[in-house]
RNA sequence: CGCGGAAUAGAGCAGUUCGGUAGCUCGUUGGGCUCAUAACCCAAAGGUCACAGGUUCAAAUCCUGUUUCCGCAACCA
């Protein structure tokens, strides 16, 4: 039976983080395991291309739209290349043939019925060319964006029937439990099929960075919309509609997906199959996100981690294992330099890496570095059986996905190597003339790493080729039979004597806290900058006394419930009633502390609603990355006295 | 009652699907070994499995409730 894997197509509106790598190892170790074990397999990546805001970045950008595409596709494709994944197709949503494809099965569903044309309703503020929901909107008219007031408009939209599906949809997942891994997640596209699923536009008419309609259904200005295009572009990578040529590897073995996009990929993506009469795909994988020393990372407090840039410090199989083995499929996971140069220096350097060199100099002591496997059964029955149980127990976890159990799994071999040599202590043997023991002992050691690198191979390939190297064998399908399925011992051979693989790391390599890119430092002159802008951008002093600024004194105070930032607050302004003003200031002040106190009220701005509630002002106060303070007066003043 | 995740040894985490001796790594302490990358091996200390109830012969695991923390959403007027 074929193998298909597959990674989302990454959205082309930024450079690749450390989310789109982690997926995309994940990917490629799945894949170059099915490959060791002889199967068919084929391995899909890509770019998703389309859409209003790739549109919008290239005119920012002062580029033609495809050129904007094509550069930073390349940058992703570019990276994986250099990071060695061994993709088979790298999909572009901007390919002909995927357009052709999303074209036919437009017109499948179409002619189904499962595709009609109706009015797609929503509020629409002209300004910002955007729809908002109703509870998005400000006092249920206003955009929230701008604050202009927005239109309930119609557009027209082909609409896909969603709702038909949500029965067939159910039925899937109860009849296949493991159809979203970890099914721990199950549970959450489950409760959300059963809440109900509304029908699904597919089309836009607001902008035109999109696949065409079909050239059957006359209806020029439609666009294809994200999900439609995209998701189908794991069918079109196979030569969905048209050549057709790889359409054997359907349905796909498995898709990873993080965690954000699981809902589209488990409840939409089988939907759209199920129009078109295709399987479903076995499983669908969806990982953890990835936090940078406990916290989020973001690019405004400048702790994303570039996947580059960690490569290039301490190198991408470092990084792959290192991804891998420290999280549980499914879960978050938290990169530290910390964490990984543990990882690095117990797990690679002291367990496997001293291991190989423990071999190459025994050998090189007692026999001149020849190893043979002759007496290994007589010497080590023990320790060879307890190997083949780990290596029969590995299967189970690549299939799971639990890379981080494979690898726990696959690393007792190399204590039961460590272990075998201090038992049997080859340096007293050959004092005691039993050097055929010994020389077991050390081709013992040698059979675990060469069996040992075979299933680490899919993790760590470069690495593991080198001690095959060492080894004098290659990782093939061939060996991966002889050693690993009918357990067969390595040939006489002359081991190679090769440098530590893995130098112990003493020190991080890199700045703790790196930024995404290289030359961000560039945000220096950005400053000077803004401030040369605001010389630009003087007012004349009638526009400043268009605000008014009043002393205010706070006679109510109130935290607002379920919101973490937000005070509310009665400021009395010598008017007839206080005005109730929402602050976010609750991180910096405590209710009972602002009772009774002054404060500086901007009093003529239009009222807003936060969090339901409205707000009749604005409290001035000064902000800085030590936090927040507000502006009172030096003296008590009248409430209502004026500012200027 | 917006959605979701988490709470297990000094630290970081498995184990919970399917109830059956609480485990791994790092760290600490003591010992051993010299083939090896200050590596390796053995041993020890260290946990009321957040709290309270319940089901059960048996609960970290299942059920009910509570608390705390973290994301998302909301939100800085």
């Amino acid at each position: 039976m074929s193998k298909y894997i597959t990674t989302p197509i990454y959205y082309v509106n930024g450079e690749a983080h450390i989310g789109h790598a982690y997926t995309t190892f994940i990917a490629d170790s799945v894949a170059r395991y099915e490959k060791l074990r002889g199967e068919d397999t084929y391995f899909l990546t890509g770019t998703d291309e389309h859409g209003q805001k790739i549109e919008e970045s290239a005119q920012k950008n002062g580029k033609d739209t495809q050129a904007f595409a094509d550069e930073i596709s390349a940058t992703f494709k570019n990276l994986w290349d250099e990071f060695g994944i061994s993709y088979d197709k790298f999909i572009r949503t901007t390919d002909d043939a995927h357009k052709k494809g999303v074209q036919r099965a437009f017109e499948v569903m179409y002619a189904k019925g499962d595709i009609y044309k109706d009015f797609y309703e929503g509020h629409y503020c002209v300004s910002c060319e955007t729809f908002f929901t109703e509870t998005q909107l400000v006092d249920g008219e206003f955009c929230p964006d701008c604050g202009r007031s927005t239109n309930v408009i119609k557009e027209e939209s082909y609409f896909f029937r969603l709702s038909k599906y949500e029965d067939a949809l159910l039925k899937h997942y109860e009849a296949n439990p493991d159809f979203i891994m970890p099914r721990s997640r199950a549970n959450e596209v489950i409760n959300f099929v059963k809440g109900g699923l509304r029908d699904l536009s597919v089309t836009r008419t607001s902008f035109t960075w999109g696949v065409k309609m079909p050239e059957s259904i006359k209806d020029d200005k439609h666009v294809m919309y994200v999900w439609l295009d995209a998701l189908l572009n794991y069918v079109t990578a196979l030569g969905y509609g048209t050549t057709e040529a790889n359409m054997r590897y359907w349905p796909a073995s498995v898709q990873l997906v993080g965690k954000d996009i699981l809902r589209f990929h488990a409840i939409y993506w089988p939907a759209f199959l199920m129009s078109l009469d295709l399987p479903l795909p076995k499983h669908i994988g969806a990982h953890g996100w990835w936090t940078r020393d406990g916290e989020k990372m973001s690019k405004s407090k400048g702790n994303v981690i570039s996947p580059k840039q960690v490569s290039d410090a301490y190198g991408v199989e470092n990084l792959r294992y290192f991804m891998l083995r420290e999280v549980p499929f499914g879960q978050d996971g938290d990169f530290s330099q910390r964490a990984f140069i543990d990882r690095i220096n117990s797990e690679l350097s002291n367990d496997l890496g001293n291991l190989l060199n423990r071999i190459i100099g025994m050998s090189g002591k007692y026999s001149d570095f020849e190893i043979d496997s002759v007496d290994v059964l007589k010497y080590h029955k023990k320790e060879i059986d307890a190997m083949n149980v780990v290596l029969d127990s590995l299967d189970a976890y690549m299939q799971n996905l639990q890379t981080h159990r494979y690898l726990e799994e696959l690393w007792r071999l190399f204590s039961i190597g460590n272990k075998a040599i201090e038992e049997h202590a080859p340096w007293v043997k050959m004092k005691e003339d039993k050097k055929d023991e010994a020389l077991a002992t050390v081709a013992l050691v040698a059979n675990i790493l060469a069996k040992a690198s075979i299933m680490l191979h899919p993790i760590m390939p470069k690495t593991t080729n080198i001690i095959a190297d060492t080894l004098n064998f290659k990782i093939d399908n061939a060996s991966y039979k002889e050693l690993v399925v009918n357990k067969n011992l390595l040939k006489l051979f002359n081991i190679k004597q090769t440098p530590p693989l893995f130098p112990r790391i003493e020190e991080p390599l890199m700045p703790e806290a790196p930024l995404a890119h290289p030359d961000a430092h560039k945000e220096a002159p950005k400053a000077v900058a803004q401030c040369a802008k605001e010389q630009d951008n003087l007012i004349e002093i009638g526009q400043f006394f268009q605000t008014s600024l009043k002393v205010g004194i706070v006679v109510e105070a109130e935290i607002v419930p379920k919101s973490s930032k937000l005070l509310k607050l009665k400021v009395d302004l010598g008017e007839e009633n206080p005005r109730q003003v929402v602050a976010g200031i609750r991180e910096f002040y405590t209710p009972e502390s602002l009772i009774n106190t002054h404060v500086c009220v901007v009093a003529n701005l239009k009222p807003a609603k936060l969090m339901g509630m409205l707000s009749e002002g604005m409290l001035l106060a000064a902000k800085d990355e030590e936090g927040l303070c507000l502006i009172r007066p030096e003296r008590p003043k009248k409430a209502g006295t004026p500012i200027g």
